[in-house]
DNA sequence: CCCCTGACAGGCG
DNA sequence: ACGCCTGCCAGGG
């Protein structure tokens, strides 16, 4: 195992310090900027390293956070200026290119 | 070493 | 648009 570097993770952590107040990146995005082959480790990293980074910029390919983080999530963008259509991020508006 | 879980994504019905 | 299944990688029991 451990096919995933700390030069990964901080890249990861990097990249989603690097998203800009207003706009937001899905995990997929992420994972490929960083060189992951999969999504799910970037969904790893943010949850066992609770760094300050504003993880809540970071949403699902469906723009819909994750249930118990959703509503937390979409407060927090909400106050960013990154409005929500019924629970749903707008991708096509707020994502981010790396 | 096997099995399950998890901040995911994409395909299929 | 929604739910289920599969692929993916890593950690914990």
């Amino acid at each position: 195992m451990a096919a995933i570097t700390d030069e990964q993770v901080e890249t990861v952590r990097a990249l989603v310090a690097s998203i800009p107040t207003g706009a937001v990146a899905t995990y997929g995005d992420i994972a490929d900027a960083a060189g992951l082959s999969s999504a799910r480790i970037v969904g790893w990293i943010m949850r066992t390293d609770s760094s300050d980074l504003p993880w809540h910029r970071v949403i699902t390919a469906s723009g819909k956070p994750a249930p118990h983080l959703a509503t937390r999530q979409l407060e927090l963008l909400r106050s960013e200026g990154v409005l929500a259509a019924d629970g749903r991020i707008v991708l096509r508006e707020y994502r981010h290119s790396f």
